[in-house]
DNA sequence: ATTTTTTGTGTTGTGTACAACACCAGCAGG
DNA sequence: CCTGCTGGTGTTGTACACAACACAAAAAAT
C-alpha cells in the first residue's frame, strides 16, 4: 500500500506509461521498504542484475536507486563483490536515536500544520488497526504499521527538511527491533509486550491530536522513542550475558 | 585546500592510484564546492560530457556524482534538457535555516568532543584569516572561511549522524547569501559588515572554546545564524521594494 | 602435510553506442 | 501578423559489452 501503486502487479516489472523518476521512486521505495522489513537482511548481498531482471530493465537504472540508498547508509557496494545490505547494532545505532528524540520534538515545533478531518480520520484508523494487531500478534505487520505510523506523524509538520531527515533517520533505525526481537528466546512475550506499548502510544497521540496540541505529540513521540531504545538495549545487553 | 589532494593537479583529471571511491569524493567535492561558491551559478546547465572531458573519464562515474548531488538538493537532472544548478529563493530556505538554528545547539549538547590543542590552534588560525580577510574583502575567500569555519564546529560534535545532516543543510543554504549579496547595490558596505559580524562571532566562539564550554558553542552560533538569515530576509525585502 | 601459486568464476565499475526526449528555428497555412 | 507544425540539434536516459577486482578452489611446490 505504502511502496505499490494501484496499477503496480505483484513483481515490480512492467507499468505502462511509467516515467523514468516515477520508476526510480518506485524501485526505491520497494527496496527500502524489504531492506526495513528485513526482507533482505542484514549481510544480504543484492545482485545488480537480479533486480533488473525483476524490475524489468537493464542494470543502468537500478544504479541509481542502490546509490541513493548507499547514500542513506542501507546499501555498500563492494567492487568486485556485490552489493551488500548494511548490518546494524544498538550501540552504533545510539547517536542516530539521540538526535531522532531531539527531532521527534521539532515536529510539534516547527510549523506545525493542525490536522484536517481526513487525517485525524486516519490517525484513529491507526488506532483501529492497533487492535486488529494484538488480536494477532505479527512481528512484520508491526513494523508495517510501525512505518505508515511513522508516516503519519510526519506530515504533522511543515517543515519539509525536517520531514526528510527524520525520515531518513527513520529508515535507519528501524530494522533494528526486528533485527534484535527475532533473535531473543522470548521473541513472542517481546512482541506482544511491544505491541500493547505501541498501542499506548498511538492512543496517547490520538488524544494530542484531538486536543490539537502538536507540541504535545513530539513530547509523547520524544519519550516513546527514547523508552523504546532503552528497552532494545536492555534486551539487547540481556543476550549478550 | 578543502577539495583537493595534495597530489591533484590544477585540472581534475588524472590521479595516480586512486580507488573509485576516493575519486567520487574528490569529484563530488570539487562540484558541490564550486556550486556553493557560485562557480556554477543558479540555473547553470552541466553537461555530463563535459565534467567527464574534465576529469579525464567516461560520463559512467560522473553520473552517480551528480545523482548524489540532486539527492542533496543542489542540481537537478532533467531527461533531454541538462544537468541543472537548482535555484534558490530566500522564502524557502526559511525552513532550512529554521532547522539549522535548532541543529546548531545540538552541536554543543550529542556527544560534544572536548577540543584537543591541535584543534584549538585550528580555531585560532581562523581568527588569524579573519583579521586577514577584513584587510582586504571579498567576497569568495569570505565564504571560503566561512565553509572551512563550519567544518571546524562540525567536528565538535561526536554524533556523526549529526555531523552529516549539518553538513547537508549547510550546503543548501550558503549560496544564498553570494546570491542575495552579489545582486545589491551596496555590496562592498555590506560584505564588510558580515565580515565584521563573521569575525566576532568566530572571536566569541574561540573564547568559549577556550573556556571549554561547548553548549555556550552551541548558543553562539545560533544566535548567529538566526540573525543572519534576518539580515538576509531584510536585505532581499528591501532590494524588493 | 602445508604453503604458495594459479586458475576459474562471479560481481561491480567503466566505456560506448543508441534511444527518448526537449527545445528552437524555420516554414507553411491561416 | 500570428499560429501551428515539422525537422534538426543537443542532452540525459538506457542497454550492453568489457575491464577491474575479489574470492574460492584446485594445483603445484616445498
Amino acid at each position: 500500500m505504502l511502496d505499490e501503486t494501484p496499477v503496480a502487479d505483484k513483481e515490480g516489472a512492467p507499468i505502462a506509461d511509467e516515467g523514468s523518476r516515477q520508476r526510480f521512486e518506485r524501485i526505491y521505495n520497494v527496496l527500502r521498504t524489504r531492506i526495513c522489513l528485513l526482507d533482505y537482511p542484514p549481510g544480504e548481498r543484492l545482485r545488480e542484475e537480479d533486480l533488473a531482471e525483476e524490475f524489468g530493465v537493464s542494470r543502468t537504472p537500478i544504479r541509481p536507486v542502490l546509490i541513493t540508498l548507499e547514500a542513506e547508509g542501507l546499501l555498500r557496494s563492494v567492487h568486485g563483490v556485490g552489493t551488500i545490505v548494511t548490518d546494524i547494532d544498538v550501540d552504533e545505532l545510539e547517536q542516530v536515536y539521540q538526535l531522532r528524540v531531539e527531532l521527534a520534538e521539532l515536529i510539534g515545533k516547527l510549523s506545525p500544520i493542525a490536522p484536517d478531518a481526513a487525517t485525524v480520520a486516519k490517525f484513529r484508523a491507526m488506532l483501529a488497526r492497533c487492535e486488529a494487531l494484538s488480536g494477532s500478534p505479527d512481528a512484520r505487520e508491526f513494523a508495517r504499521i510501525n512505518m505508515d505510523f511513522f508516516h503519519l506523524l510526519n506530515s504533522l509538520t511543515g517543515n519539509e527538511p525536517l520531514r526528510e531527515i527524520s525520515e531518513r533517520l527513520y529508515y535507519q533505525t528501524t530494522r533494528i527491533w526486528l533485527k534484535t526481537a527475532s533473535r531473543l528466546s522470548q521473541y513472542r512475550e517481546l512482541l506482544m509486550n511491544e505491541i500493547q506499548i505501541f498501542q499506548r502510544e498511538v492512543a496517547d497521540i490520538v488524544d494530542a491530536i484531538d486536543v490539537g496540541d502538536l507540541q504535545v505529540v513530539g513530547y509523547i513521540r520524544r519519550a516513546h522513542i527514547s523508552m523504546s531504545f532503552q528497552r532494545l538495549r536492555n534486551e539487547a545487553r540481556h543476550e549478550r550475558l
